[in-house]
RNA sequence: GGGGAUGUAGCUCAGUUGGCUAGAGCGCUUGACUGGCAGUCAAGAGGUCGUCGGUUCGAGCCCGAUCUUCUCCA
C-alpha cells in the first residue's frame, strides 16, 4: 500500500463516520503570538476548542502537513539520527467539537487500524492515563473500560501526566490522552522480550503511531483545573510512522515516501544508503529536511535571519552540513532534490508543483550563501588555531569558539571536526556555558506575562462591523493584564468593534473608547489572536461595565484604505506587466506607504515600472467603484477569477474585492472607488531574497506631499541657477566647473609650498654640524606637512622646525632625520610636548615627527628658540 | 524582539595603545621589451574610510545616534 493509497482510506473511512473532510492548512500560522509553525493537526481548530468561534460541523478529518523543530516531542539535533523522527510530517486526524467522546474515538481507531488497514491486534498495545494527584485528576478508566472490551487487557498500560497528558499551552484546554503504539520487531524479538516493556521508551521499532486526546478541563494562570462546557475529541497519526507500519519497514526511511530522495542523494554523493551509519545519517537529515524547507517556502515562509524565517534557514543549513561534511558535497546539491520531491509530493500538495521554480531557486541562492559563510569560518578558525597552538593544551577556548559559532555563524561540530584534524580539542563547557547566558538574555528580553481572562459580561465574542461604521456602541465582554518588558497594558474583547485587526499586511487601527461621561481610552494597537479581535490599550476604561462608544481615528484609516486598493492595483498590474508568475509574498498595508513582495528573477525595469505606473494611474482616474462581495462561496470566487495566495487560509465563505479586473480575496478595508486613491509615487523597487523583489509605494496625502515637496526643491534649484533652459545641463556644467577648480587649486597649492619650501631651504641654517630649518610661516598645518616630508626626503640628515598660524589657530612642527633619531635618540614627541603649552595647545606624534596645535600665536617665538637650543 | 559582528580603491581585503603625507593583491589605463598571442618590466588613474553628530592640537581608529549586510538566540 503507497502512502496516497494510506491517507485516502483514512479519508474514506471518516467520511463514512459522517466527518467532513478538509484540506490541510498552511504550514506558517499568521494569527497566533504563540506559534511560528503549524505543528499539530488542531492548530487550525484552536478557535473551537478555546470557545472564541463555534464550529461550523462537529465532525472533521483531514491530513495536516505540521513542522516541530523543538519542544517536548522533537529537537532538531535528533532528526535524521533515530529513524522515526522528522521535522515536517503529516499527521492524519479526526475530531469532534462537542460532539462524540471517548467511545466512539476509541472504537473506531480500532477499526480502522485492525480492519481497514489489517495490523494485527496482538502488535498493538494502548496507554491509560494513570491520574495525577497534584492536579487532583482521578485515572481515566473511562478509556481503560472501553479499551478493555477490544484488546488484551495484558496490552493496556498505563502512564503518567507526562506522556498521556495533553495540553495546550501553560494555560488553556487540556485533558487526557490514550495512545496507540505498535510493535514491528520480529517474531523472534517479541519472544525475547515482551512489547510492553518496551512501549514508550524510545525503540525505533515499538512506537506510538496514534494519539486520542479527549479535552476536558481547562487549565487557568494559578494551575488549577476547571472542567469545560463542551468535551471534544483531537486524535492525531503520524502518517509517516503509520506506513512504516503497513509496508513492513524497519525505518520511516525506508518507505516509498523518502526512498526516492534518499536514492537520489546517494547517486550525487556517490555513497549507497545502509553502510555506514553517519552516512546513513547524513542521507536521512537531508531526505526529510528538504521536504521542511520546501513546503515553508511554498507556504510563503523565505528563509531569513529572524522569526520563522530563521527558522528555515537553520534546517537548511543542518542539511548542507551533513551533506558538507559527511557526504563531503563542496557545492549546493539540496536545490536539485525539488524535482524528486515534486514527482513524490505534488499530487496532494499541487503548491509544491506551481512554486516549483521560486523554490529551486531561493534554496540554491541559500545554499550558496551559506557555503560563504563557511568559508570565512574557516579563515576565522585558521586564526583562532594559530593564536591557541601551544597554549592551553591546545584546547580551544569556549569564549573563543562561541564567537565563531554566534558571530560568523560557523557550526560547532564542524569546529570541533576540524580542530580534530589538526589537533585541537574545543572547551564544550565553556561554549555551552555562553549558549546559556546568550538564551537567558532572550528569554528575559522577550518575557511576557498575560494573567487570566476576567470576564465582564457574558455575551457573544467580537463582530466586526468596520467595513460598514467607524463608530458604534460596545461593550466589554473581558480583558486582561498583559506584561511585557516591564510595561503593562491591557487587552480588551469588545461586543462589536469598527477596529480592524492586524492582519493580511493591513495595520490594526487606532481610536478611542468613550463613556458616557466624556472620558477617552486610547485603542493604540489592535491585533488578532486566532480569530479573536483584542484591542490594545494603556489603561482600562473607567466603568467597565457600561455600554462605551468605539471610535477609530478615521483620517489614519482613510490612509490605509487608499494604500490597501493601490496594493490591489499593484499586484494587477504587475501581472499585467510582468505575467502571472508574479505572486504576492508579502505585504504591509499601512497609513504612511504601502510595501509589497512578489515573486519574480529578475530587476523590475525602468520601463516596465513605466507602464505599471502608468496602468495603476489608468485605474485610478478611470474611477472604478468598489465591488465588494462577502460570504462568498469559495468556489464562486474563484470561479470570478479571483486570486488567493499560498500560505494563507480561506474558509468556505470568502470576502472578495473587486476593483474592474482586479479580484482579490482580501479581508481589509479599502476606498469606495479607486478615485479616492489620488497619487500614487514608487519610492524603491529591491531584492529582498532570491526570486523576491520589494517595491515600496506612498499614495494620497502622502503621495501629494511628496510631490509638493519635490517641487518647491524644484523651483529652488532654478531660481539659484537663475531660471536656466536646461537645469540640468547647468548643475553638469557647474560640477565639471568645481572638480576643474578643485584641480586647479591644488595646483596652485603645490606651487606655492614649493616657493615656500625654496624659501625655507634658503634659510637653511647649520646648527652644530647639522643642517636645520627652522621658520615661522602662515599656510595651513597640512601643507608644512607636506613640506617638511619633502625636505626630509632630500637631506639625509636634518631638522625641520616650523611654526604655522593658520587663522585663529596655530601650529608647531617638528621632523627628525632618521639617521639623527636613531644616533642621538632625538625624539620629535618629547619635543614638542615640552613647548606645547607655549602656544597653549598639546601634541604628539611619533619620535621622527610630531605637531602640536594651539590658540596662542604669540608663543610661537619662544616655543621656536626653545625647539633650536635642543640642537 | 535581544546580543554580537560588519561597512576603507571597480573586486577581495590590511591598517597594532588615535599621530610612519590612507596601503596590498587582482582588475583598469599608458608605455617599453618580444615577429603576434601569452607574458615580463615600468609608470599612472582610481578613495566624502556607510551617514550624521561629538571628544581631541590631531579621528579610518575613541564616544553617541542612524542605516546596510552577516550571524546567533527567542
Amino acid at each position: 500500500m503507497t502512502v496516497s493509497e494510506i491517507r485516502q482510506q483514512f479519508f474514506d473511512f471518516f467520511e463514512r463516520k459522517g466527518h467532513a473532510i478538509v484540506p490541510s492548512a498552511p504550514l506558517v500560522i499568521k494569527n497566533d503570538p504563540t506559534l511560528l509553525f503549524t505543528n499539530a493537526g488542531m492548530n487550525q481548530f484552536k478557535d473551537y476548542f478555546l470557545g472564541n468561534e463555534s464550529a461550523p460541523v462537529k465532525r472533521i478529518a483531514n491530513s495536516q502537513k505540521c513542522l516541530r523543530v523543538s519542544g517536548k516531542h522533537n529537537d532538531l539535533e535528533e532528526v535524521g539520527v533515530d529513524t522515526y523522527h522528522h521535522t515536517l510530517f503529516e499527521m492524519l486526524g479526526n475530531w469532534s467539537f462537542g460532539d462524540y467522546f471517548k467511545k466512539e474515538a476509541i472504537e473506531w481507531a480500532w477499526e480502522l487500524l485492525t480492519e481497514v488497514y489489517k495490523l494485527n491486534p496482538q502488535d498493538l498495545y494502548v496507554t491509560v492515563f494513570e491520574g495525577d494527584e497534584t492536579d487532583k485528576v482521578p485515572m481515566d478508566s473511562e478509556s481503560n473500560e472501553l479499551w478493555a472490551k477490544l484488546i488484551d487487557p495484558s496490552h493496556i498500560l498505563l502512564a503518567s501526566k507526562k506522556d498521556n497528558f495533553w495540553e495546550m499551552g501553560d494555560t488553556g484546554p487540556c485533558g487526557p490522552c490514550t495512545e496507540i503504539h505498535v510493535d514491528l520487531r520480529s517474531t523472534e524479538e517479541k519472544s525475547n522480550i515482551p512489547g510492553a516493556s518496551l512501549v514508550n521508551n524510545d525503540h525505533p521499532q515499538v512506537i506510538e503511531i496514534w494519539n486520542l486526546v479527549f479535552m476536558q478541563f481547562n487549565r487557568k494562570a494559578n494551575g488549577s483545573l476547571e472542567p469545560l462546557p463542551a468535551t471534544h475529541v483531537d486524535t492525531g497519526m503520524g502518517l509517516e510512522r503509520l506506513a512504516m507500519a503497513l509496508q513492513g519497514k524497519q525505518s520511516n526511511y525506508d518507505t516509498d515516501l523518502f526512498q526516492a530522495l534518499i536514492q537520489h542523494m546517494e547517486k550525487l554523493a556517490g555513497k549507497g544508503y545502509g553502510k555506514s551509519e553517519p552516512t546513513d545519517i547524513a542521507l536521512r537529515v537531508i531526505a526529510d529536511h528538504i521536504r521542511a524547507i520546501a513546503f515553508s517556502i511554498a507556504d510563503g515562509q523565505l528563509p531569513a535571519n529572524n522569526g520563522a524565517g530563521y527558522v528555515i534557514r537553520r534546517i537548511l543549513r543542518r542539511a548542507v552540513r551533513y551533506g558538507y561534511q559527511t557526504l563531503e558535497l563542496k557545492e549546493p546539491f539540496l536545490f536539485t532534490l525539488i524535482p524528486v520531491l515534486v514527482e513524490q509530493m505534488g499530487h496532494p500538495y499541487k503548491e509544491l508543483v506551481s512554486q516549483e521554480n521560486l523554490i529551486t531557486k531561493v534554496i540554491r541562492e541559500e545554499e550558496l550563501s551559506f557555503f560563504r559563510t563557511l568559508e570565512q569560518g574557516i579563515k576565522r578558525m585558521d586564526l583562532l588555531m594559530e593564536a591557541t597552538r601551544g597554549q592551553h593544551n591546545n584546547t580551544l577556548e569556549g569564549t573563543a569558539v562561541f564567537e565563531l559559532y554566534d558571530t560568523y555563524g560557523f557550526p560547532l561540530d564542524l569546529i570541533q571536526l576540524i580542530g580534530r584534524e589538526h589537533g585541537f580539542s574545543v572547551d564544550e563547557a565553556g561554549f555551552n556555558q555562553e549558549l546559556t547566558k546568550q538564551k537567558e538574555r532572550s528569554r528575559a528580553a522577550t518575557g511576557i506575562e498575560t494573567d487570566d481572562w476576567q470576564q465582564v459580561n457574558e455575551e457573544n465574542p467580537t463582530e466586526f462591523i468596520g467595513y460598514d461604521v467607524i463608530q458604534c456602541d460596545t461593550t466589554i465582554i473581558r480583558y486582561r493584564k498583559v506584561t511585557q518588558k516591564q510595561r503593562e497594558f491591557y487587552q480588551l474583547v469588545l461586543s462589536q468593534t469598527p477596529f480592524y485587526a492586524e492582519s493580511g499586511g493591513q495595520v490594526g487601527d487606532t481610536g478611542w473608547l468613550i463613556d458616557s461621561q466624556g472620558n477617552k481610552t486610547r485603542i493604540f494597537d489592535v491585533k488578532k489572536e486566532n480569530n479573536l479581535i483584542v484591542h490594545l490599550c494603556e489603561s482600562l476604561p473607567a466603568s467597565l461595565g457600561e455600554t462605551l462608544s468605539a471610535q477609530i481615528e478615521l483620517n489614519r484609516r482613510i490612509n490605509i484604505q487608499k494604500n490597501h486598493s493601490a496594493t490591489h492595483l499593484l499586484h494587477h498590474a504587475l501581472r499585467t506587466v510582468l505575467g502571472t508568475h508574479v505572486e504576492q509574498k508579502g505585504s504591509l498595508v499601512s497609513p504612511d506607504y504601502l510595501r509589497f513582495d512578489f515573486s519574480h528573477f529578475a530587476k523590475v525595469t525602468e520601463e516596465e515600472m513605466e507602464q505599471v505606473i502608468s496602468l495603476m494611474e489608468q485605474q485610478i482616474s478611470a474611477n472604478i467603484p468598489l465591488n465588494e462581495k462577502r460570504n462568498t462561496p469559495i468556489s464562486e470566487a474563484q470561479s470570478m477569477g479571483a486570486m488567493a495566495l499560498f500560505g494563507e487560509k480561506y474558509g468556505d465563505l470568502v470576502r472578495v474585492i473587486q476593483f474592474g479586473e482586479s479580484i482579490e480575496l482580501c479581508g481589509g478595508t479599502h476606498v469606495k472607488s479607486t478615485g479616492e486613491i489620488g497619487l500614487i509615487h514608487i519610492q524603491s523597487e529591491a531584492a529582498v531574497a532570491a526570486g523576491i523583489r520589494r517595491i515600496e509605494v506612498i499614495s494620497g496625502q502622502a503621495a501629494e506631499t511628496y510631490f509638493k515637496q519635490e517641487s518647491a526643491l524644484m523651483t529652488e534649484v532654478r531660481t539659484m541657477f537663475k531660471n536656466p533652459k536646461d537645469v540640468l545641463k547647468s548643475i553638469q556644467d557647474l560640477m565639471d566647473q568645481n572638480q576643474g577648480l578643485g584641480k586647479e587649486i591644488e595646483a596652485l597649492i603645490k606651487e606655492r609650498n614649493k616657493g615656500i619650501k625654496r624659501d625655507l631651504e634658503s634659510k637653511l641654517e647649520e646648527i652644530n654640524g647639522i643642517p636645520c630649518v627652522c621658520q615661522e610661516v602662515s599656510i595651513d598645518t597640512n601643507s608644512v606637512k607636506d613640506i617638511l616630508f619633502q625636505l626630509k626626503g632630500q637631506y639625509p640628515s636634518f631638522v625641520g622646525i616650523i611654526g604655522n598660524i593658520d587663522g585663529d589657530k596655530c601650529g608647531l612642527s617638528v621632523i627628525i632625520s632618521d639617521d639623527l633619531v636613531a644616533s642621538k635618540l632625538w625624539n620629535a614627541t618629547q619635543w614638542i610636548r615640552e613647548v606645547a603649552p607655549m602656544i597653549q595647545g598639546g601634541g604628539g606624534g611619533q619620535p621622527f615627527f610630531a605637531t602640536a596645535g594651539g590658540k596662542n600665536s604669540n608663543g610661537i617665538k619662544s616655543a621656536l628658540s626653545a625647539l633650536k637650543n635642543k640642537l
